[in-house]
DNA sequence: GTGGATGCTACCCCT
DNA sequence: TAGCATCCAC
């Protein structure tokens, strides 16, 4: 059949595999999401197997449409319907929902969000007189939230000192918060579904019998309460087909464990394990520096990776002077490879390890007035525009939801301060009712019998605002998202309140323009969904499709791949993160996540890293990062091995050796006397190495400092004065 | 209750 | 550096 004709033995094998557990060991490229699209299809159209049988579980919700597109265009649109196809998140919301008689929750549960579980915690920690200093918020929400990956409840949370007391107190008043608001945070999403499966039955039965086949992607990054859900949905009939890569687990921190791979092992002795190494991907330099960065790491079954893609070009390194020299590099190498026709601008993405290096390559962009992608939906959705119009649109929905209506109670600017808030608390635990459902109360004026609890002033403000709240809950039913987006707009005044004619008020006017053009893809679509899918949304999910570099973290460029890659920020400190530096299992986890970085490359890859960095205020200079030593040389061009090491200031390459000292400014943003002669995307000739571009050029010392790079052997940075260097 | 000045502290990665 | 919490004047 023509739906296997284009696969090799292996990806045959486990497309075609089973019944019964299936792991496939996937290397980078290897074609994994082509089998598991081709494996769907194949149950459908071969085995006869119905949509609805089906539950795939894929790492973002933009996998997830990839992937229904794919079966949909090798077996036509009705064939994924009423395929359960998503994250584990999304998956078990939509089941919540349907079960929720069982749960002590309303089908109508709002998500918080990280931010909202945060200000939960904040609150919690208030509410209970802790010293906020000495507990940090984000800190005890950190212990909590490992405790849930961990499934341990409140209640048997282990107390060994002080602070676990605390955690403990604040976990506890943290999920009768959760439940009184009718919410539930991420974690609470997977767990709810790990008890509804545990303690019903006839539900563990139900969708174990409804869905005859479980497939899950990114097997190496699910957590132990993921793995529990998978071991209950295959309980009856042990279809199960994992998908993953070890050597690409890189969520430790956020409970994944690569032992589910070993787990699965050990629970299913009988499963068929098949390797993908073939790559088709990469050339093959490219997977000879993953392979020498990868080997490193300790207790793996080594995977041979291999191409008949040709060796392509040798790996680029690059050590600017700052972080801004580290930009503008990038972005002129971008330039300069789309403007010669050798790449596509979608085809490029710049990857960095934490959000924060993202600036001064924005600012480059910017400067350059070229367009770029930003992978990072936090950005948007964590404005305080959008959250307050999400906290209003989720107040409408469920007015128990006390984090949004105490974020918004007093936007814009309505009287309503911290004591008539307190009150409107107190008085709301008294009466076992929601804040929220106080407020509306209040509506019906001196008839509500809250009334009197308040000042004349505050019962006043109180009521006007729950009256507006009521109305938008009348209408809400007959209007549209957007119809109740706009009504809410203007019952607010929001745009007056927001645009205050600054740039910063015309930008926060913006995002919520932004974020109605989104309602406006809901007009079909419930309040209930636009608010789910904002709460799920993943970051992967913003990229849009504009012909742009993209910008990203290493983590959000998991399952992702590019003509050209740039890695950036390649010191130590930064990669590896010195926040991982004492932990020997989060140093291994740094190194993967290079290496998946390296293997999102098809073919060119750069390396970048900067001498200088600004850090809070100050500056400071890191060394190169260690990983950089492990690369083998003939696969690197632009550098000589002493340029590499780390450590030592002595042994730094000539031509990235600073004249001064590490504490004074980088010597390109020195003010300087003389313009150059050379600017960048300028052809020279040199009278040795030929023809070369000019990436940088810089007046330093009375001499002019020209970054070239050559045809023939790469990168040099050349003084003017001596290079004899002509313009082609 | 609001808004400005001042001082603190933190930037890791994300559903 | 910059967002924030806190404090003080209106």
């Amino acid at each position: 059949m023509d739906l296997l004709d284009a696969l090799n033995p292996q990806q045959r094998q486990a497309v075609t595999a089973g019944p019964g557990p299936v792991l496939v060991l996937a290397g980078p490229g290897s074609g994994k999401t082509r089998v598991l699209t081709q494996r769907i299809a194949w149950l459908i159209a071969a085995q006869g197997v119905r949509p609805y049988q089906i539950l795939a579980v894929t790492f973002t919700n933009k996998a997830a449409r990839e992937m229904e597109t794919r079966v949909q265009q090798a077996l036509g649109q009705e064939a994924t319907r009423g395929m359960a196809l998503g994250t584990f998140h999304a998956i078990c919301a939509r089941i919540l929902r349907c079960e929720a008689e069982l749960l002590p929750l309303e089908s109508n549960f709002v998500i918080f969000d990280a931010d909202d579980q945060e200000r939960l915690v904040k609150s919690v920690i208030r509410d209970l007189n802790l010293d906020e200093k000495r507990y940090r918020p984000a800190s005890i929400h950190a212990s909590i939230s490992k405790a849930k990956n961990e499934r341990i409840g409140p209640d048997d949370y282990p107390v060994a000192n002080y602070r676990d007391e605390v955690v403990k107190r604040v976990y506890t008043a943290y999920q009768q918060r959760l439940v009184a608001s009718n919410a539930v945070d991420f974690d609470d999403l997977l767990l709810y579904m790990a008890h509804l499966l545990e303690d019903h039955p006839t539900v563990r039965e139900k969708y174990a019998r409804r869905f005859l086949h479980v497939l899950v992607d990114e097997f190496q990054d699910t957590n132990l309460v993921q793995y529990l859900l998978i071991k209950h949905f295959v309980s009856i009939h042990r279809n199960l087909f994992c998908v993953g890569d070890p050597d690409q687990s890189i969520y430790r921190w956020r409970g994944a464990d690569w032992r589910n791979v070993q787990r699965f092992e050990q629970d299913f002795p009988d499963a068929q394990v098949i390797l993908l190494e073939q790559n088709y991907r990469s050339k093959q330099t490219i997977l000879d520096a993953a392979m020498a960065v990868i080997d490193r790491t300790s207790q793996r079954r080594r995977k041979r990776l291999f191409t008949d893609r040709g060796p392509g070009e040798k790996i680029v390194f690059y050590e600017a002077a700052d972080e801004y020299a580290e930009a503008s590099f990038v972005v002129d190498t971008i330039a300069q490879l789309v403007a010669s026709g050798q790449v596509e601008p979608r085809e490029c993405a710049v990857m960095y390890r934490t959000n924060a290096q993202s600036r001064p390559l924005e600012e480059a962009f910017l400067a350059a007035r070229l367009p770029y992608r930003l992978v990072g939906a936090q950005r948007f959705y964590s404005r305080r525009e959008v959250k307050d119009m999400i906290a209003f649109l989720r107040l409408v929905h469920n007015p128990a939801d006390e984090a949004s209506l105490d974020r918004v109670i007093n936007v814009p600017p309505r009287g309503i301060g911290e004591k008539t808030l307190a009150t409107l608390h107190r008085l709301a635990r008294q009466n076992h009712l929601s804040p929220g459902h106080l407020l509306l109360d209040l509506a019906h004026g001196s008839e509500s019998p809250f009334w009197s609890q308040f000042s004349g002033r505050a019962a006043i403000l109180l009521a006007d605002f729950g009256a507006t709240l009521a109305n938008w809950r009348a209408i809400a039913p007959a209007l549209t998202v957007p119809e109740l987006f706009d009504q809410i707009l203007r019952d607010l005044n929001y745009r007056d309140y927001l645009d205050d004619a600054t740039e910063e008020g015309r930008e926060r006017w913006e995002n919520v323009q932004e974020l109605r053009r989104l309602a406006l893809e809901y007009s079909t679509r419930s309040l209930d969904e636009f608010l789910e899918d904002i709460a799920l949304i993943s970051d992967q999910d913003t990229l849009s499709d504009a012909n742009a570099p993209t910008l990203l973290t290493l983590h959000a460029a998991k399952g992702l791949e590019f003509d050209v890659v740039f890695i950036i920020g390649l010191d130590d400190g930064i990669l590896p993160h010195n926040r991982s530096f004492d932990d020997p299992e989060a140093m291994e986890e740094e190194r993967r996540l290079f290496y998946v970085g390296i293997t999102r490359t098809r073919d060119r890859l750069y390396l970048v890293r900067a001498i200088y960095r600004g850090g809070y205020g100050y500056g400071e200079e890191l060394p190169p990062s260690p990983y950089l030593d492990d690369l083998p040389l003939h696969l690197l061009q632009g550098i000589s091995r002493s340029g590499r090491r780390s450590g030592s200031r002595s042994d730094r390459t000539t031509w990235s050796a600073f004249d001064s000292a590490a504490s004074s400014p980088p010597a390109d943003r020195r003010p300087v006397a003389g313009a150059p002669r050379f600017a960048a995307g300028m052809r020279v000739r040199h009278p040795l190495w030929g023809e070369g571009l000019v990436v940088d050029s810089k007046v330093q010392d009375e001499d002019e400092l020209v970054d070239v790079f050559f045809d023939s052997v790469g990168f040099k940075r050349l003084a003017a004065s001596l290079a004899n260097l002509r313009p082609v």
